[in-house]
DNA sequence: TTTAAATATCGAAAAATTACGATATAGTGT
DNA sequence: ACACTATATCGTAATTTTTCGATATTTAAA
C-alpha cells in the first residue's frame, strides 16, 4: 500500500468526489446506460460530465487515483470503466487507525 | 471539522513526520528536559531539530497542522508546545469511516 | 536595560500540483 | 479505408505548496 500516494491523492476536493461519484453511479447516471456493463462503475466519460473540470485534467484526476490504487480500471471497447478499490480503502483506513 | 484542511494537512510528510513524533515525545527528547513541563508535548525547538527543516519552514508546518485543528499549542514562558490532538485525530478517522 | 533565546511572520525563490487545449491512440461503425 | 467516439498523453500556463533567509516579537536572563 503506497500510502504516500494515497494522501496525496485525497488532498484534492475534485478527486474526493470522484470517489463519492463511485459509491453509487447509478444515482449519477441515466438509467438506461450502456454503462452497467460493469457494475458499480463509471466510465470516464462521465466522470468528466460531472465534474467542472476539463477531459484531460479529469484523466488526469483518476489516473492519480488509480496510481494510488483507490480505484481500478477495466477496459471494454472504447471505454474505461472505474470502480472503487473498496480492499485497498478499507486497508487505508486501518493503517490510519493506528498510523495517524 | 475542516475535513478540507485535514486532508491537505496530511499531504505533506514533513507534517506526517511531526504527529508521529508527537505520539511519543520521550522517545525523542533527552530524558531530562524542561519540555517535561507538558507531558506528552514537544516545543517547537525540538521538532525542529528532529526535522531537516529550517525553523521557519517548521514553524509553518506546525501552523498548518495547528490550523487544521490536528494540533494544539500551548505557551509556556518563551516556548510553545504542541500535543497532538487525540480527539480530532479520532473523529476524522470516524469521518473517513464512512465518508471515504 | 541590554542581551540572548525561542518562535512567528514576511517576502521571495523553487518545486509541485492543477489546469487547459491540442494531439495521439485505440476501438467502432460505415 | 474512413470517419467518429472515448480516453490518454503532451506541452505549457496558472496556481498552490514548500522552502529559505531575514526580520519581528516575546519572554527570560544578566
Amino acid at each position: 500500500m503506497d500510502t504516500e500516494a494515497i494522501f496525496k491523492a485525497l488532498a484534492n476536493p475534485v478527486r474526493r468526489q470522484i470517489l463519492q461519484w463511485l459509491r453509487a453511479p447509478e444515482q449519477y447516471l441515466p438509467v438506461e446506460l450502456h454503462d452497467r456493463i460493469v457494475p458499480g462503475s463509471m466510465c470516464a466519460g462521465h466522470i468528466e460530465r460531472l465534474g467542472g473540470v476539463s477531459q484531460s485534467t479529469m484523466s488526469n484526476h483518476l489516473s492519480v487515483l488509480q496510481q494510488a490504487g483507490l480505484i481500478t480500471v477495466h477496459k471494454r471497447g472504447q471505454w474505461s470503466y472505474f470502480t472503487r478499490n473498496e480492499d485497498l480503502i478499507q486497508q487505508y483506513i486501518e493503517y490510519l487507525k493506528d498510523a495517524l
